[in-house]
DNA sequence: TGTTTTACTGAACAGTGTTCAATACATTTG
DNA sequence: CAAATGTATTGAACACTGTTCAGTAAAACA
């Protein structure tokens, strides 16, 4: 029975083709502008036929938000390489802010939107939690070669993760603009770098 | 000509009417699903008057933009009385968090949702740079009194805001629930501590 | 008493997410 | 092969959105 086999692959197609289209448009107006007809259009489909392959909107917001996550870690994974865990986490962060600035569309999605709908009952955001495991881990090590003494290693977690958040999100939404003598790009290096000086005395 | 005064005091009455409606349809809503239509009914009115006394619904959300940086920089101005300013340095981010926690839509109008019609030409975003400003201006304190020596000031500022604010955005964009142990208030409080604790050995 | 100005109404326009009866078509069954 | 079934797709419809605007009522001025 190779029909239901080929079914189940145009069926997938289909939804993919769709994810295709959402991303295009996502990515180009934002989560909100983004509208069901422009994705149906993008795709030369009719709007309906969206709703026959997702849920609703949300759905698609969190396959796409599962897809910048992968995006994110794909670029850290590189990062393994790095023995000193220290450096590896200072990179980690330059990887982070680099992967905001260039994907400020998926950053927005992965970090700010905020979806209403039932995303939290179905578990969408496991892949954030394993995010930040992986941090969490990252962070440990470090301690275990000294630094951060005596610091609970989740606080420590979510404490970093909110310095590089706070750098990315005032950056994705414009409120950057306070700072009147310099660029975006020398306000996320040069604060992400203060940070790092912190750190480095932790 | 007591009359052209009269006037002008009923259209600023019912300017503050508009606001007053749109505050509480904003604040229980949030910006994107409070309608010109909510607020008209809020206040009993037909939606088109509105736009007599406002341009559009980003002006609305401007006043009440600059209404919470009031808000916030009077619970600010209390820690005046603290004399050493790195004291008034932890205490402003205690401050600023429990701000955040306490006016999750204020604080989600003044530095998550963003306006994009014409914001930014007219100024709007003045009160935030004197916040700001601010804020800088204790960081020098401290600088003068032996901290964070050899830091460039505003990179340093730039840092302390983002830690604070990705502390309050992941709270009010419900992004700490990957974090399955702790409440928001721990991570809130403690992932504070932590990085004043980092600011301690700065 | 007109005339003008000002404040307000409510219908209309083009857009939104979502639903659903109708339809076209490939597959299975008789 | 023909009929029945099921599945994918359509496009109109619903209730909403921000915004505009001709019309209106009333107050102020001449």
């Amino acid at each position: 029975m190779g029909i239901i086999e080929r079914k189940r692959r145009e069926k997938l197609n289909m939804r993919q083709r769709i994810l295709n289209g959402a991303r295009k448009v996502f990515l180009q107006k934002g989560y909100e502008l983004a509208s069901i007809r422009n994705i149906a259009t993008e795709i030369s489909y009719s709007p309906g036929v969206i709703y026959f392959h997702f849920k609703d909107k949300g759905e698609i917001f969190r396959e796409l938000h599962r897809e910048g996550f992968l995006l994110l870690m794909n670029e850290l994974r590189i990062l393994d390489s790095v023995s000193d865990p220290f450096e590896r986490l200072k990179a980690v962060g330059r990887v982070f802010i680099q992967f905001a600035q260039q994907n400020k569309d998926y950053y927005n999605l992965m970090f700010i939107v905020e979806e209403l709908s039932k995303s939290a009952e179905d578990g969408g955001f496991t892949i954030a939690s394993e995010a930040i495991s992986h941090l969490q881990n990252l962070i440990e090590e470090c301690q275990q070669s000294g630094r951060f003494k005596g610091m609970d290693s989740e606080y420590f977690t979510f404490m970093t993760l909110s310095a590089l958040h706070g750098i990315c999100a005032l950056f994705c939404k414009d409120r950057t603009t306070s700072f009147i003598n310099k660029t975006n790009d020398e306000l996320m290096i040069n604060g992400y770098a203060c940070f790092v000086a912190l750190l480095e005395k932790g």
